[in-house]
DNA sequence: TAAGGTTCCTAACGTTCGTTAGCAAGCCTG
DNA sequence: CAGGCTTGCTAACGAACGTTAGGAACCTTA
């Protein structure tokens, strides 16, 4: 436990805030004296630390997604556990990632699509690898005999969309801890709802 | 089946292209000079059939939850079936309204926050009403054990949330008709992967 | 004390934005 | 054929946009 979180740089503090603006208000709807004002800057005060708005939005998306290829690489990296376990572990590594910046989270689940060329079409394409690193363990899973599902590209995608709706409603300051949140949306999502 | 539809007036004419615009550039980033030059018009003229650009954001976003609301009620009006029952029926006319147009589905779940005052607020509204609906179905469920969860909004959340991940993958053209993903959400939402 | 980096300012640039005004051609209805 | 509705144009409005230039404090390090 740290006793004080070190002073953030103020390029920190501008990737913070630009989360936070971009979040609420969306990437094209933030405008560089919102950003600014919100830091208690002027709008031209900012390219001091930055090169651009599209670089802020670029940081935010792959710092994002490194921290989420890295969990997964954690979750799976155990060779021993059988692939449903491993997936347990890939959903509980994903949902902390969410939870641990929930609005990073939200601007990379719903505005890289302002990310330009070529950045844009990179970040599609470390999405689908890590969709697919889902669908092998499911795939797995089945063979396995430890999941059923008639179809392993289906399944993947309703899953994926369950834990990342997390955003839209996960309050930091809520009673339950992320590791419960994490626990039960793995339970569910194995189990489903029958009985 | 219709031998031709009927042609569009323009003002559906408008509100279709706006609809895909919005869709795939977000209701921000899209100008209204695009919009007319997507149509063949000049930005001005667009003004002779609408009152604002906001105004195609506030039809979008209503019609759909109209489409919503009047499939839910028509799911849940037969009192002799069971709510778990209720809730697949609920579920398959939530996949359809989704299916019907999934560019206009895709604009009601992410570009409502563009909404100007009142009718975000209002927007919100119906939305958690909508939520509810579902929470009820899922908790009457609960109690007559059929089905099964420790949490019923949970339960509703995630499974609200697997369905409105369907405009980002599902393609019209594509070979599973909307009734086959209909029942298959429901199916695996219902019954989980596991054995 | 000198040098260099960090930080922020004011002022302005060229562009694009949503929207309006005024006008005109074509159409259906009487 | 007259009236009005639909449709579209050009031209322009004030505002907001992302970004740059040039300068000035301040702090640290040599």
């Amino acid at each position: 436990m740290e006793a004080t979180a070190p002073p953030l740089s103020r390029k920190a503090q501008i990737d913070q805030t630009a989360t936070a603006l971009f979040r609420t208000r969306g990437f094209a709807a933030t405008s560089m004296r919102e950003l600014a004002e919100a830091l208690g800057l002027e709008a031209g005060s900012l390219y001091s630390h930055i090169k651009s708005k599209q670089e802020l939005l670029h940081r935010i998306c792959f710092r994002l997604a490194d921290d989420f290829f890295a969990g997964f690489a954690a979750a799976t990296q155990a060779a021993d556990e059988s692939a449903a376990t491993q997936l347990r572990y890939a959903i509980e590594s994903h949902v902390w990632v969410l939870t641990q910046d929930v609005a990073a989270s939200a601007v990379f689940l719903h505005e890289w699509r302002h990310l330009s060329e070529p950045a844009r079409t990179e970040f599609l394409a470390l999405r689908e690898r890590y969709e697919v690193g889902f669908r092998l363990l499911i795939q797995r899973g089945v063979e396995q005999n430890d999941l059923r599902t008639p179809d392993a590209a289906f399944a993947t995608l309703t899953l994926l969309a369950s834990l990342n709706w997390l955003p839209t409603w996960y309050k930091p300051e809520g009673k339950m801890p992320p590791s419960d949140i994490a626990h039960r949306l793995a339970e569910q999502l194995l189990s489903g709802l029958r009985v």
